[in-house]
DNA sequence: CCCTGATTCGC
DNA sequence: GCGAATCAGG
Protein backbone atom coordinates (compact mmCIF):
# COMPACT_ATOMS: atom_id res chain seq x y z
CA UNK A 1 0.00 0.00 0.00
CA UNK A 2 1.08 2.90 -0.48
CA UNK A 3 -0.24 7.09 0.63
CA UNK A 4 -2.67 8.28 -1.62
CA UNK A 5 -3.98 11.34 -1.12
CA UNK A 6 -7.15 9.69 0.12
CA UNK A 7 -5.01 7.68 2.80
CA UNK A 8 -3.01 10.68 4.25
CA UNK A 9 -6.28 12.48 4.49
CA UNK A 10 -7.85 9.73 6.77
CA UNK A 11 -4.81 9.52 8.49
CA UNK A 12 -4.71 13.30 9.29
CA UNK A 13 -8.39 12.93 10.58
CA UNK A 14 -7.92 10.08 12.70
CA UNK A 15 -4.77 11.64 14.40
CA UNK A 16 -6.28 14.23 14.91
CA UNK A 17 -9.29 12.61 16.39
CA UNK A 18 -7.14 11.05 18.77
CA UNK A 19 -6.62 7.59 17.45
CA UNK A 20 -3.87 6.08 18.31
CA UNK A 21 -1.20 4.72 15.70
CA UNK A 22 -2.14 1.40 16.12
CA UNK A 23 -5.53 1.74 15.34
CA UNK A 24 -5.11 4.10 12.49
CA UNK A 25 -2.54 1.57 10.98
CA UNK A 26 -6.13 -1.13 11.58
CA UNK A 27 -8.18 1.30 10.32
CA UNK A 28 -6.11 2.00 6.87
CA UNK A 29 -4.87 -1.53 6.34
CA UNK A 30 -1.74 -2.16 5.03
CA UNK A 31 0.25 -0.57 7.32
CA UNK A 32 1.92 -1.04 10.53
CA UNK A 33 1.77 1.02 13.02
CA UNK A 34 5.03 2.19 12.88
CA UNK A 35 4.52 3.18 8.96
CA UNK A 36 1.54 5.21 10.66
CA UNK A 37 3.98 6.99 13.02
CA UNK A 38 6.84 7.72 10.47
CA UNK A 39 4.25 9.55 8.15
CA UNK A 40 2.68 11.60 10.83
CA UNK A 41 6.33 12.64 11.59
CA UNK A 42 7.13 13.27 8.16
CA UNK A 43 3.92 15.37 7.72
CA UNK A 44 4.81 17.56 10.71
CA UNK A 45 1.98 16.59 12.83
CA UNK A 46 3.87 14.68 15.60
CA UNK A 47 3.37 16.03 18.99
CA UNK A 48 -0.64 15.83 19.90
CA UNK A 49 -0.88 17.40 22.85
CA UNK A 50 1.81 15.60 25.12
CA UNK A 51 1.57 11.88 24.93
CA UNK A 52 5.05 10.94 26.38
CA UNK A 53 8.39 12.42 25.79
CA UNK A 54 9.78 15.42 25.53
CA UNK A 55 13.22 13.21 25.91
CA UNK A 56 16.40 12.95 24.20
CA UNK A 57 17.74 10.01 23.46
CA UNK A 58 21.27 9.60 21.84
CA UNK A 59 21.31 8.35 18.37
CA UNK A 60 23.17 5.08 17.80
CA UNK A 61 24.26 3.24 15.39
CA UNK A 62 22.73 0.31 13.34
CA UNK A 63 24.90 -1.37 10.74
CA UNK A 64 27.75 -1.46 12.64
CA UNK A 65 27.47 -3.29 15.77
CA UNK A 66 24.72 -5.78 16.71
CA UNK A 67 24.49 -3.27 19.28
CA UNK A 68 24.20 -4.94 22.96
CA UNK A 69 20.78 -5.29 23.65
CA UNK A 70 21.05 -3.68 27.28
CA UNK A 71 17.26 -4.39 28.10
CA UNK A 72 16.78 -1.80 30.73
CA UNK A 73 14.89 -2.92 33.44
CA UNK A 74 16.75 -0.93 36.02
CA UNK A 75 14.75 -2.53 38.94
CA UNK A 76 16.01 0.28 41.11
CA UNK A 77 14.91 -0.85 44.49
CA UNK A 78 14.45 -4.51 45.01
CA UNK A 79 12.05 -6.48 43.21
CA UNK A 80 9.65 -7.51 46.10
CA UNK A 81 8.94 -3.87 46.48
CA UNK A 82 8.20 -2.97 43.10
CA UNK A 83 5.86 -5.66 43.49
CA UNK A 84 4.50 -4.11 46.69
CA UNK A 85 4.02 -0.74 45.27
CA UNK A 86 1.86 -2.39 41.76
CA UNK A 87 -0.44 -4.08 43.90
CA UNK A 88 -1.30 -0.98 46.04
CA UNK A 89 -1.63 0.89 43.14
CA UNK A 90 -4.13 -1.42 41.46
CA UNK A 91 -5.85 -1.70 44.95
CA UNK A 92 -6.59 1.69 45.04
CA UNK A 93 -7.67 1.80 41.50
CA UNK A 94 -10.27 -0.59 42.22
CA UNK A 95 -11.15 1.33 44.95
CA UNK A 96 -11.42 4.78 43.30
CA UNK A 97 -13.02 3.22 40.08
CA UNK A 98 -16.86 4.24 39.55
CA UNK A 99 -18.04 6.07 37.04
CA UNK A 100 -20.23 4.89 33.82
CA UNK A 101 -19.21 8.28 32.52
CA UNK A 102 -15.31 7.18 32.34
CA UNK A 103 -16.11 4.68 30.08
CA UNK A 104 -17.74 6.78 27.57
CA UNK A 105 -15.67 7.61 24.17
CA UNK A 106 -13.88 10.86 24.00
CA UNK A 107 -14.21 10.73 20.36
CA UNK A 108 -16.38 8.60 17.85
CA UNK A 109 -14.16 5.57 18.35
CA UNK A 110 -15.90 2.96 16.39
CA UNK A 111 -13.98 -0.03 17.31
CA UNK A 112 -13.49 -2.14 13.74
CA UNK A 113 -11.24 -4.83 12.96
CA UNK A 114 -8.09 -5.26 14.28
CA UNK A 115 -8.45 -4.19 17.93
CA UNK A 116 -11.77 -5.31 18.64
CA UNK A 117 -9.90 -8.95 19.87
CA UNK A 118 -9.07 -10.59 22.75
CA UNK A 119 -7.96 -8.10 25.01
CA UNK A 120 -10.72 -5.17 24.18
CA UNK A 121 -14.12 -5.18 25.71
CA UNK A 122 -16.78 -6.43 23.12
CA UNK A 123 -19.74 -4.79 25.48
CA UNK A 124 -22.17 -3.76 22.58
CA UNK A 125 -23.19 0.03 22.58
CA UNK A 126 -26.13 1.35 20.76
CA UNK A 127 -28.59 -1.05 18.42
CA UNK A 128 -27.34 -3.71 16.12
CA UNK A 129 -27.55 -2.57 12.62
CA UNK A 130 -27.92 0.65 13.50
CA UNK A 131 -25.19 2.86 12.17
CA UNK A 132 -23.83 4.33 15.24
CA UNK A 133 -23.79 0.50 16.90
CA UNK A 134 -19.90 -0.17 18.10
CA UNK A 135 -18.25 -1.53 21.34
CA UNK A 136 -17.20 -0.15 24.03
CA UNK A 137 -13.09 -1.30 23.03
CA UNK A 138 -11.94 -0.48 26.44
CA UNK A 139 -9.06 -3.05 27.27
CA UNK A 140 -10.74 -6.14 29.03
CA UNK A 141 -9.76 -7.94 31.70
CA UNK A 142 -7.94 -11.84 30.73
CA UNK A 143 -10.21 -14.30 30.67
CA UNK A 144 -13.41 -12.03 29.70
CA UNK A 145 -14.99 -10.28 26.70
CA UNK A 146 -15.30 -6.99 28.92
CA UNK A 147 -13.39 -4.51 30.44
CA UNK A 148 -13.56 -3.79 34.43
CA UNK A 149 -17.08 -1.96 34.17
CA UNK A 150 -18.86 -4.15 31.82
CA UNK A 151 -17.58 -7.25 33.34
CA UNK A 152 -18.78 -6.16 36.62
CA UNK A 153 -22.54 -5.07 34.68
CA UNK A 154 -22.77 -8.28 33.50
CA UNK A 155 -21.91 -10.12 36.70
CA UNK A 156 -24.81 -8.16 38.71
CA UNK A 157 -27.49 -9.74 37.44
CA UNK A 158 -26.26 -12.83 38.36
CA UNK A 159 -24.08 -12.60 41.37
CA UNK A 160 -26.08 -10.61 44.21
CA UNK A 161 -23.15 -10.72 46.46
CA UNK A 162 -20.61 -8.74 43.28
CA UNK A 163 -23.88 -6.13 42.85
CA UNK A 164 -23.50 -5.97 46.95
CA UNK A 165 -20.18 -5.02 47.24
CA UNK A 166 -19.70 -3.06 44.34
CA UNK A 167 -22.52 -0.99 45.79
CA UNK A 168 -20.86 -1.09 49.07
CA UNK A 169 -17.20 0.18 47.53
CA UNK A 170 -18.98 2.83 45.24
C1' DC B 1 3.50 -8.42 28.99
C1' DC B 2 0.53 -5.12 26.99
C1' DC B 3 0.64 -0.65 25.07
C1' DT B 4 2.02 4.44 23.58
C1' DG B 5 4.63 7.78 20.52
C1' DA B 6 9.72 9.14 18.95
C1' DT B 7 13.75 8.50 16.41
C1' DT B 8 17.17 6.68 13.45
C1' DC B 9 18.67 5.22 9.11
C1' DG B 10 18.98 1.46 5.35
C1' DC B 11 16.42 1.04 1.61
C1' DG C 1 9.70 9.19 1.12
C1' DC C 2 9.07 4.95 3.46
C1' DG C 3 8.85 2.06 7.54
C1' DA C 4 11.31 -1.77 10.48
C1' DA C 5 13.93 -1.67 14.26
C1' DT C 6 14.72 0.36 18.16
C1' DC C 7 14.13 3.21 21.86
C1' DA C 8 11.85 5.46 26.17
C1' DG C 9 8.06 5.45 28.90
C1' DG C 10 3.08 4.13 30.96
Amino acid sequence: MSWTDERVDLLKKLWQEGLSASQIAGELGGVTRNAVIGKIHRLGLSGRGQPTSTIKRARRPRNSAPVRQQRRTVTVGATALQAEVEVEMEAEQETELQPVHALVMPISRRLTIEKLTERTCKWPIGDPGDEDFHFCGCDSLESSPYCEYHAGVAYQTSDPRRRMKRAANG
